[in-house]
DNA sequence: ATATTAAACTAACAATTGTTAGTTTTGATA
DNA sequence: TATCAAAACTAACAATTGTTAGTTTAATAT
């Protein structure tokens, strides 16, 4: 690659990832992608340097970004239920800034060619650091599950399809956000 | 179309799912799937119009099974907790016994051109009956929530989201599953 | 046995794909 | 103003795409 301005890649990133949430990595040509730029698709080279590069840095930037954070938060001194909180406020934070880019990690991680090892292992990583402060959290006496596999994929889910819900609420303060989720997935609707 | 085995087109269209959960609709080639059902490619054709057309079958048919499903669950006579549950039952046993077809409903519905009209009214319809029962269990006080909109956004996340996770977990049984479902999603997790 | 037909095949098409090579434009700096 | 590099361009490539046309195979019914 050229030495190249650092602006104009990542706004090929940016709308990339914006592409990418409407119609998933694969139906998106590298056409659509220079004509969403306002240039031909062969000057895309000059800053990148292929399809299978935009999408490595754009899921292995946020996939590192969430594990480096699930670790910074079960490092400090909380409950484990403020623990959990941390990481909904992680997760709401994270899908505001990277709405579009949340796609890609989530539906298109398996496009990954070299990048693939490295998504999977902080995939792992993040999925067991969560499961951690739902262990502690039982062991502790703070929180109470008929089954913790199902715990964890309830709330992740929920967690992980954010970004497809945020754009259409813009007038839900981030901080409300937060708090509706944590009531509604820590202490459920029962009355 | 000929008139051509009914089973045989059933299983383009069962094993076109099974590629389409691990690729992607736009991902998988006619080539791909003939390979996988040992023919040409250009063999498919005397038994589907277009690769299009899988698409379609696939999802609608799910769309509509969902649907029609809730319906008749809103009109039955029971509380409102009750058709929560039923709810959550539906979805482990259509996810059970459509599970790659699940992941094109969840993730390869907007490649749909012809069909995709009715697959968002029928999504529309289904949210709609959703929203309806959230709000008559509160009026009746057997719910409590902060926010409707993330309680139904999230119980959906995760609903929408087993066809990641059943088949990882076959030993766990139906039966105990929406068990286990019910209890994280209505009740939540704190003691 | 013959006729019929579903379902496979081979061969090819026009369009589209990601990418490369080589050239021109543009804008800042000396 | 002349220089130089970033960043655009045109043109083309080899491979792959969904699909069609026409043919052969194989099984069933007469």
């Amino acid at each position: 690659m050229k030495i190249s301005s650092v602006n104009r890649k990542t706004e090929i990133l940016e709308t990339a990832a914006i592409l990418f949430k409407k119609r998933g990595y694969s139906a998106v040509t590298m056409r659509d992608l220079a004509t969403a730029l306002g240039i031909k698709a062969a000057s895309l080279y000059n800053h990148i340097d292929s399809k299978q590069q935009i999408l490595s840095e754009i899921v292995l930037y946020l996939a590192r970004e969430f594990t480096s954070g699930i670790k910074e938060i079960i490092s400090k001194d909380q409950s484990n239920i403020e623990k959990l909180q941390s990481i909904i406020k992680q997760h709401v934070i994270l899908t505001s800034s990277y709405m579009y880019e949340m796609a890609a990690l989530n539906n298109d991680w398996m496009h990954l060619e070299e990048g693939l090892t490295e998504y999977l292992e902080l995939r792992s990583e993040y999925e067991n650091q969560f499961s951690l402060i739902l262990q502690n959290g039982r062991e502790s006496g703070e929180l109470t599950y008929i089954n913790e596999e199902v715990v964890l994929f309830s709330i992740l889910s929920t967690l992980r399809n954010l970004y497809l819900w945020i754009p259409k609420k813009s007038e839900l303060k981030q901080e409300d956000l937060v708090i509706a989720l944590s009531e509604t997935l820590l202490k459920g609707i029962v009355k």
